[in-house]
DNA sequence: GTGGTCTAGACCACC
DNA sequence: GTGGTCTAGACCACG
């Protein structure tokens, strides 16, 4: 399953379900017409509240990812890997900007900051080599 | 004066003051011995409940950044200088290496991410050309 | 085929169906005797599930719109038809009257709805310039 | 106070505040800055549980019409009256247009649904004669 | 079986 | 005091 939290990170859990659903789709791993899975059963396996992933779920559905079928479940929309793969660099980008500003805020010179961004970035590609190359952003 | 808060950034507002105070020291702007304003002051100037900058000046002093002169204020202590600039780099990096990591648990692939973060920095050293440069790191 | 289907509106099926073969009723596109398509038939052609189906049936015969031709089918009754314009003009009334009443409520003055029915009018009688005349309303 | 439910009608409670809200901000009987009456005191006051309170002010949120004032409430934003104003005319607008398109695909004719709005039109607003006249549409 | 709404109540961080 | 998150469980309409 594409679905996995963390509930003592401080970020909310229907934050991170729906987010990762996102990228699910943005990645192609759902496509349109797709089923997710039901509310019962991602909380079964989550092991959260059935209304902590339906509130997940009507994020999604307000986002224009997803979209009733009625009874039958929630399926992926028409264009909604497009949608996807906007949120996903839309989000990354701030949260990348947010970090830098934090960073020159905190008194750094471009030089420091620029150098400590390199440094954080080559441990982390060495911790994580296997990294399958997905979507292209928009 | 050399703090300023955003109420609605989600960042608590006593943890904007006391970073930014421990900035200041780590900049030199505020060296040891200095007086840092007092509550009523700051918060009157700041628009904030006193009890948010008492909570703050209380991290500074759990931190043993600031001591209580008494009977005049809290002032900057001896030794502050490298605790904070120590506080200041470790704060950034872990920051920094929380958004890079978030990029990557996106599926972005590591070319995505340094380009992306490539991007955003040329952005902001274009956005504020006028760094002053401060500390070196520890 | 009079019966056409939207599943992702938020209006229930069996009363879309149901509705619509009232409709089919009071235009005179079905007239007494005429067998109704069935269960089956129906649902295949919808690719709607056949319980759908049989509900809207259901309420067919409770408001004495078709009767069961045992062995045959389900044929529209004699005098269905009278009914089935009353229903309709009942129906598109209340709808209308509720919507009147949301403007209002909305803090509208009589002007501005006035105004945006009528331009609402407009726009859809050009979108439907081949509108057949149809029943009268009793 | 500007919100009245209604729990019999079967439009959810949530969304009735939700629009009350925002209908009072387009009004301007909320303009930006004033804090909107807190989850408690407001589910106290309509006989409501809390939560359903607070879903309708998180879609406030998400539709940016209010935001949170840290420990404080949450505060109508600079420029809502203007996004309220659209989203109410526009809500009207659909609803106005669904149940025209109703009345033309029950088989109506232009001329019946004319006159049929017409005579609606007038019964209310002979039933509500002391509408005060509110914000224009943008 | 599906999602949607609502209630009741706990716990948290922040001001 | 404020909002925010989460849990637990009930009830409903729809298919």
């Amino acid at each position: 399953m594409f679905v996995r939290v963390n509930a003592t990170n401080g970020v909310p859990v229907y934050d991170q379900i729906a987010r990762q659903v996102k990228f699910a789709v943005a990645d192609g791993a759902l496509t349109p017409g797709d089923l997710i899975p039901s509310v019962r059963e991602l909380s079964k396996e989550l092991a959260v509240n059935p209304n902590t992933v339906a509130r997940a779920y009507r994020e999604l559905q307000n986002d224009e990812i997803v979209e009733s079928a009625r009874g039958v479940g929630l399926a992926v929309r028409q264009g909604a890997a497009k949608t996807c793969r906007a949120h996903r660099s839309e989000w990354v980008r701030r949260r990348m900007r947010l970090a830098l500003e934090e960073a020159f805020d905190a008194g750094l010179s471009s030089e420091q900051v620029e150098k400590l961004v390199g440094e954080e970035l080559r441990k982390l590609i060495k911790a994580r080599p296997s990294e399958l190359n997905s979507g292209d952003e928009s």
